[in-house]
DNA sequence: CTAATGATGTCCT
DNA sequence: GGACATCATTAGA
């Protein structure tokens, strides 16, 4: 019997480069919940948009206040998971970035559904959902992929991680690049809410909202 | 200890 | 376009 085509691994030095490349070495790229022996299917999207948040200064970042309980893995080494809740209910991935001591993360904001669709809507909770919304936003991607703060400091870049990323298979197009400023965070104010560190796979039908 | 608030999503009008 | 659900985290008393 054939097997899906291998995944390819993840390599960490790509997320311990600075951070806007990186992000654009994990646009295109795999994120894969693995499933297990009895019922949970394995689940597989593309990721197509991110957001960065960069060091120390960054009056938009989690780690602006210093290391914290809850932003310690954003100062440590790259490739790690860091899982936060927002407003009480939603769950939010993102990938530490940069070297070792530099607090650094992508957030990811939207992955376009590719296998275990049905686990994604369960973990939705919305049975008619259209397919190219299960993970159109940082909540929903952490809804769909059944993703909480557990997941906190596993290495995504690690092959046997529940939750892990995969390079887009070799003969993939790489992905056009789009840029616009970050979601949400007006409060941080200028420059920082302007920065155009939101960056997203064009025309993917799957973005958290519009980006030119 | 108390209080304010947020890297959002959904439903309502 | 606006209301609001819901709680971990943080700053401050």
């Amino acid at each position: 019997m054939t097997r899906p085509p291998p995944e390819l691994r993840f390599p960490r030095d790509l997320l311990a480069a600075d951070s806007l490349t990186a992000a654009r070495a994990l646009l295109g790229a795999r994120l894969v919940r693995a499933g297990d022996a009895t019922e949970r299917r394995r689940r597989v999207g593309r990721i197509v948009e991110v957001e960065a948040y960069i060091g120390p200064d960054d009056r938009a970042s989690h780690a602006r206040m210093g290391p914290t309980p809850r932003n310690r893995v954003m100062f440590g080494p790259p490739g790690l998971a860091y899982v936060y809740l927002v407003y009480g209910m939603h769950h939010c991935l993102n990938v530490v970035t940069e070297a070792d001591g530099r607090p650094a993360a992508l957030l990811i904001r939207a992955v376009e559904p590719e296998d275990g669709l049905d686990a994604m809507r369960a973990g939705r909770g919305r049975p008619t959902i259209a397919d190219h919304r299960l993970a159109s936003g940082p909540g929903c991607v952490g809804a769909a992929f059944g993703v909480d703060r557990s997941f906190t400091g596993m290495d995504l870049c690690d092959p046997v991680s529940p939750l892990r990323l995969a390079s887009a298979p070799d003969d993939e197009p790489a992905p056009v690049i789009v840029t616009g400023p970050r979601i949400g965070i007006a409060y941080a104010g200028e420059p920082w809410s302007s920065r155009p560190w939101r960056l997203a796979v064009s025309g993917s039908p799957s973005l958290s909202r519009r980006l030119p």
